[in-house]
RNA sequence: GGGCGCGUAGCUCAGCGGUAGAGCACUACGUUGACAUCGUAGGGGUCACAGGUUCGAUCCCUGUCGCGCCCA
């Protein structure tokens, strides 16, 4: 064997032939029960990343931690299941694809067209396809990738047919929601991204701190009215009274002051309550036209911030959109899809006098799309950007003297103000004339980014599609409240209830290209009372056609909608729809069109046409498809059962549903799981996993976030790379302690690549003794036919304890695994195979090979071995599996071999207390030795001054390892300590170490004292526990005999060395 | 502002009622029958602070101070 583990040359290897063997498959090396039951099932889905990105450090962690969980359940011989796959990712992928088109000089998405540019994402996505898989292989993840998954695929265009049309699944679940009244179509403020020109999802807005700026304008009262504006302090005293002839209002997006609906006070401050009710203006826009809005009260803004009055843009801001919602203010948009100032619809004029009679109470029911229609940008400002707006907003603000005026050197100007000029005592100029300048703050905001385009997000009105969430959402509350679903750590499910009991309608429209179109077509609304049949004659006579093309009608009427998988499946239902209608119409034949507007130009061509030709067969009746696509989360939601194949009634679906566990991050609790959790019981009654691992979030070594801007991201393959897929992956298992962050650094992944290292080489030393060979082999024929129960019999005592500390083990890391616990797993394994099998049983067996019962030893040192590479492989798969190849001729992959049941029945306590005491002397005397400088190469006499009889026993059964470990010349009986030895207490006696050349007689009184100190300190504090009479009472007896025993020892190593210290001191 | 969590050795973290552990780092020594990606020994902690409960508190309770994260 070479003298390290070459992870870089044998990783790939190991996993070919893994996958050769298809040992990951579904049901791969299950077993029957013990009394032949069918297997227990587990599994597990991958959380399925980026089709088009690459594996993040979260990746690696994430996929670590399931494979150790699918990896023991196989080996348990558990029918197993972890199922891969990714995501089509909505927007994320329309952005590399768009990326890529430009950097390619291509024509962009809007040029080529849609079915253009689907067929090119389809094309990158076989691309990069690949890129996550072999990622996922180089961390040795153990997925079925016979079932590979994709969340879009079965779609049109899908090049690929062979995994579950996921497509068509997502698709009805959208159907059999919509049909149940669960999914709704409405106008609501959304996240506005202006770049990708859709709506997003909170999880994809990122609140990032700016330097922002807050200009403060006077709203001047209508009419000229005044009031009287008093400010007082805590105390009630009055600091200010002016009268005044505005409301002061601060806001950083000037250019929303266009929307301005209203301006809220709080309804207890009583500086405005005198205007409340009257009317104020808006101080932009062509004078001759200024809008008037309503002073109205609201609990929404803050007496103590800012001046305590807040205008409302209920198209633009959330908590605006509130206020308008309580206060009925109509909500005006301003902007289109770019974030640009509208430049549609009636001019200016108009638009502000209707806003204006709305404002004065004159029109009562404006409804929210004639609002929408409402343009509210004055000429001068239509069609340019936002930003841009803002400086023209301001500027004609503070030209017409109504932005509020501060002295220059007003701290709220930030840097820009001037400072405070010094007093004339100490020297200063006359002091200057005060100027004013227009108060703009400078201060840090936070302000919503969009986390792919890193534009700034525009709350904005639109209409979307939603899923009421509040009508299936008790059901995920109650799985996990009756523990149907268990979520770990407990504190996140905590969050979960938060955020479920709290629930929002859930924003599932996106206007992308990319992804699930939403299965909905459209048809004109000709139900209407314009199209009436007059005469009732159940027939359209040519005015009453007429009025169907005449006057632009179709185009200002509704729209009639149906959802189905497809157009085949709408279409019937439009055609019982158009059998209502009057003939002609009720012959019209339904057909698919791309839009409204060619819908409208088909109709009325084939009106045209039937007028002409009085032939109704001919008549068409043109539908069109909602445009935009699902939410990625909607379709990754139906991810446990549309993987396996849901809705058919499949078999896997039937052995692997529910799963059992999901392994996901926290930060999509809400996003991810609490969806999938309402999707799943609302679909099929069951809850989709029996327990949500939810881990924390990888970090750096400062602690830091990792991210790509920051530059602080380690890339897990070139980890892999460097150390080795086991160390990073036994890192990550050793950090993964529940709920906390873990920060990675490259020394903790080297020392776990020691470890492997520690590992190999004690296999290298069992080869170079023959442990492996075929004697060898033969005499542990009943373990290479699988069954790892029964240890090897022994003599040795050594044998006989690593046998029972194996036991210990196999306890430790299961009960561990059970619980997630999964750090706990990795360290009890370290200690183990690092701290007692290679530090302790691989020395002790050095003497042992050379005596009588070195048959004995190897038989036990190849199965310790053995259970050292079963017990590892879940978190190191590829060195142990590399071991096992070389440490035997085995009938299976260790990915196969049977997990070990045995546990402390192998514990044989004389052994161990035997070894307690060998190891004990051992290091009593390396301490020793050290502490005197003895030199390391030296051997020394060991003298026995007294030792009781199981102290005798122990050691002259394991004399040879005594001696050795120790670097001992010879041990023999002595009556007393020669002068100049130091003195060694152990447990039940004690012994010398005669150096009379090498001692240092005061180093040993000082080491002695120190020692005499440490004990006198312990055994007193024992002692006063002892003699408090409600210790006894109240504490548990065996707590109680237990101190007393400490005590005990403490006092008898006390009297042994006080005696040498003794010696010492007349000898000296 | 609301919620959750965290302050334990130089660093990263376990432990969570019975007087503190690991890894890494540090110091000294070392070509000991695998391993220098190693071995042996050693130093290093009023377990954030203040109260309380208890025979006993790093652990439970309350408060304070710091630091995170999530939601507004």
């Amino acid at each position: 064997m070479e003298k390290t583990f070459d992870a870089a040359a044998r990783e790939g290897e190991i996993y070919a032939a893994w996958d050769r063997a298809c040992v990951f498959r579904a049901g791969a090396g299950a077993r029957p029960g013990p009394d032949g039951q069918p297997p227990e099932t587990f599994s597990i889905m991958i959380p399925p990343p980026n089709v088009t990105g690459a594996l993040h450090m979260g990746h690696a962690f994430n996929n670590t931690l399931q494979d150790i969980l699918t990896r023991w359940h196989r080996m348990r011989g558990h029918d197993t299941l972890w199922q891969p796959g990714t995501d089509h990712a909505g927007i994320a992928t329309q952005m590399v694809v768009e990326r890529e088109l430009a950097r390619e000089g291509a024509p962009s998405r809007r040029e080529m067209g849609r079915p253009a540019f689907i067929e090119r994402v389809w094309q990158q996505k076989q691309k990069s396809r690949g890129n996550i898989r072999s990622q996922l292989e180089r961390l040795g993840a153990s997925c079925d990738w016979s079932r590979e998954a994709f969340t879009m695929g079965g779609a049109p265009g899908d090049p690929d047919r062979a995994g579950p049309n996921f497509h068509d699944a997502v698709l009805k679940v959208f159907v059999d929601l919509y049909d149940k009244g669960l999914i709704y179509r409405g106008k609501r403020l959304v996240n506005w991204d202006p770049h990708f020109e859709t709506a997003i999802s909170d999880l994809e807005v990122e609140q990032t701190e700016v330097d922002g700026r807050m200009w403060h304008f006077k709203y001047p009262l209508a009419g000229g009215a005044t009031y009287e504006y008093v400010e007082k302090d805590a105390d009630g005293n009055v600091t200010l009274r002016e009268t005044r002839d505005y409301i002061s209002i601060a806001t950083t997006r000037p250019e929303t002051m266009l929307g301005d609906g209203a301006v809220a006070v709080h309804p207890s401050d009583a500086r405005y309550a005198p205007i409340v009710g009257k009317l104020c203006e808006i101080p932009v826009g062509p004078k001759e036209h200024r809008r008037l809005i309503p002073i109205i009260t609201d609990p929404y803004p803050d007496p103590d911030f800012g001046s305590g009055a807040v205008k409302i843009t209920g198209a633009h801001d959330f908590n605006d959109y509130a206020v308008a919602e309580r206060g009925g203010i109509p909500k005006y948009r301003l902007m289109d899809t770019r974030a640009r100032m509208r430049d549609d619809g009636e001019p200016y004029a108009d638009a502000a006098a209707l806003a204006l009679a709305v404002a004065r109470g004159e029109y009562s029911s404006l409804t929210a799309e004639e609002a929408d229609a409402i343009n509210l940008v004055p000429d001068d400002l239509r069609g340019l950007d936002r930003f841009e707006a803002r400086e023209r907003v301001v500027e004609q603000i503070t030209a017409e003297g109504l932005a509020v005026m501060v002295p220059e050197t007003d701290p709220r100007l930030g840097t820009a103000a001037l400072k405070a000029p010094a007093a004339p005592e100490e020297g200063a100029a006359e002091p200057r004339e005060e100027r004013l300048v227009p108060l703009v703050e400078h201060r840090k905001m936070v302000q919503p980014h969009g986390d792919r385009s890193k534009v700034v997000i525009e709350p904005m009105l639109t209409d979307q599609w939603f899923v009421d969430a509040g009508k299936i959402v008790q059901p995920a509350i109650d799985a996990v409240r009756d523990g149907r679903t268990t979520i770990l750590p407990e504190s996140d499910a905590k969050v979960y209830f938060h955020w479920l009991e709290n629930i929002e309608p859930w924003c599932i429209s996106r206007q992308l290209w990319w992804g699930h179109q939403i299965p909905v077509w459209y048809g004109l609304d000709l139900w209407v009372d314009a199209f009436r049949d007059d005469e009732g004659d159940g027939a359209l006579d040519e005015v009453e056609l007429g009025r169907l093309l005449g006057d632009g009608g179709m185009l200002h009427e509704g729209e009639v909608r149906h959802a189905g998988v497809g157009f085949e499946a709408v279409r019937d239902r439009f055609h019982d729809d158009t059998a209502r209608l009057p003939t002609p119409l009720n012959h019209a034949t339904v057909i698919e069109v791309a839009d409204k507007q060619e819908a409208i130009h088909r109709l009325a061509e084939s009106l045209a046409q039937y007028a002409v030709e009085q032939d109704p067969t001919h008549l068409v009746y043109p539908v069109w498809r909602d445009a935009d696509v699902l939410d990625t989360w909607f379709s990754s939601g139906l991810w446990p059962l549309g993987t396996l194949g849901w809705p058919e009634d499949t078999e896997e679906l039937r052995r692997y549903f529910p799963t059992s566990v999901l392994v996901t991050g926290f930060d999509i609790i809400f996003f991810w799981v609490a969806r999938m959790m309402m999707m799943q019981l609302e679909l099929v009654g069951q809850v989709p996993f029996r327990t949500v691992y939810v881990h924390a979030l990888v970090r750096d070594e400062k602690g830091k976030k990792m991210s790509k801007s920051l530059g602080n991201a380690m890339d897990p393959i070139d980890l892999v790379d460097e150390f080795g897929a086991d160390a990073v992956r036994f890192t990550l298992t050793a950090m993964a302690a529940m709920g906390r962050d873990l920060k990675l650094s490259k020394e903790r992944i080297a020392g776990y690549r020691n470890f492997v290292t520690k590992l190999w080489n004690a296999h290298r030393f069992a080869e170079m003794n023959g442990v492996f060979s075929s004697t060898n082999l033969q005499n542990r024929g009943a373990d290479l036919a699988g069954s790892c129960k029964n240890p090897p019999s022994a003599t040795a005592t050594a044998n006989r304890w690593i046998i029972g500390e194996t036991g210990r083990v196999r306890e430790e890391v299961d009960a561990a695994l059970a619980a997630f616990r999964f750090n706990d797993a990795a360290n009890a394994l370290y200690a183990f195979v690092w701290g007692r099998v290679c530090d302790w049983y691989v020395e002790f067996a050095k003497p042992l090979f050379d005596g009588d019962n070195s048959e004995e030893t190897r038989a036990v040192m190849a199965w310790v071995l053995d259970q050292c590479l079963i017990l590892l492989h879940p978190i190191m798969p590829f060195v142990t599996e590399e071991l096992w190849g070389i440490s035997g001729r085995r009938g299976n992959m260790l990915a196969h071999a049977e997990w070990p049941n045995y546990g402390t029945e192998l514990v044989d306590p004389a052994s161990d207390s035997e070894m307690r005491r060998v190891i004990g002397l051992i290091e009593a005397v390396r301490s020793v030795r050290g502490e005197m400088n003895v030199p390391a190469g030296a051997k020394v006499p060991l003298l026995l001054i007294e030792l009781d009889e199981a102290g005798r026993n122990a050691l002259t059964r394991n004399e040879d390892l005594v001696l050795r470990l120790a670097r001992l010349e010879a041990i023999s009986l002595a009556e007393a300590a020669p002068r100049g030895s130091a003195t060694i207490a152990v447990e039940g006696g004690t012994f010398a170490l005669p150096l009379a050349d090498v001692i240092d007689i005061d180093a040993e009184k000082a080491r002695l004292s120190k020692t005499l100190e440490k004990l006198s300190k312990d055994a007193n504090g024992l002692r006063s526990r002892l003699s408090n009479p409600k210790f006894a009472a109240s504490a548990p007896p065996e707590v109680v005999e237990e101190t007393r025993e400490t005590l005990a020892t403490k006092e008898e190593e006390h009297a042994r060395l006080e005696a040498a210290l003794a010696r010492l001191s007349d000898a000296g």
